[in-house]
DNA sequence: ATTCTATATTAGTATATTCTAATATACAAA
DNA sequence: TTTGTATATTAGAATATACTAATATAGAAT
C-alpha cells in the first residue's frame, strides 16, 4: 500500500474513530438526519455536533443538503455501511 | 447499534488511526514480523514502534509470539485483511 | 427591517496523543 | 555470571483533540 494511501486512510481514519461521530454515521445509515435530530439522538450540544460533522465533511465521508434553514446530512458512498458492518463483526465479534 | 458496540468500535478504530499503526498492519498483512523488522520498515524509534504495537495489542488486534529473543507480531483476525481492503476502497477510491 | 430558528465558527481550557531519550526486562551466548 | 541483543516501559515535552460558552451567519417569518 503507497504511502499517500496510508496517509488519506489515516485520516479518514481518524474522522470516525470517536463514539459521536460513529454514532452519527450509525444514524445517517438509517437515513439523512439534520444537525438538530442527531443533536437530540447524541444527548450533546449543537456545537459539539456541528464539529464532528465538520471533521467528516472535511473529508467527504458526508454530504449536506440545505431545505430551507435546515441542513441535512447524509453518507457520501454507500460502501460505507459494507464498512461498518465489517468493522462491528471484526472489532465485536459477531 | 448498542452504545456498547459503538464504544468499543471507537476504541479499536482510534487503535487502528495512524499512519504507523496502519503500515504495521498493511506490513502484517505479508505475514508475521518481528518488531526489528517493523522498525526498520517504519524508520522510526524501536520505543515508538513497541508503543504503537502496545495499542493494537491491547485492542487484540495483534497477537504475539516469542522466539528466542524476539518477538513477533501476527493479525489476530484474518477478516481485518478484508477490512483493509475495503478500507482502502471506500477511503482512497478504487 | 426585525426577529426567530438552525447551523457554523471561534476562543479558550482541559485532556489525550505522539514523540524522544533514558531505562528496564528477558532471553541468549560466552 | 557477565555481556549482548531484542523488546518493553517510563518520564517529560510538544502537539492535537474535544469540549463549553459565546458569537456569527443564513435563511424564514413577521
Amino acid at each position: 500500500m503507497k504511502t499517500i494511501q496510508i496517509e488519506k486512510s489515516a485520516q479518514c481514519i481518524k474522522a470516525i474513530a470517536h463514539p459521536f461521530r460513529l454514532s452519527i454515521l450509525a444514524l445517517l445509515a438509517e437515513g439523512e438526519k439534520n444537525v438538530q435530530e442527531l443533536t437530540r439522538a447524541l444527548g450533546t450540544s449543537q456545537s459539539n455536533v456541528s464539529q464532528h460533522l465538520f471533521q467528516m465533511r472535511a473529508r467527504a465521508l458526508v454530504t449536506t443538503r440545505r431545505e430551507g434553514n435546515m441542513i441535512y446530512y447524509t453518507i457520501t458512498n454507500p460502501k460505507m455501511l459494507k464498512l461498518m458492518a465489517l468493522m462491528k463483526e471484526v472489532f465485536c465479534g459477531e
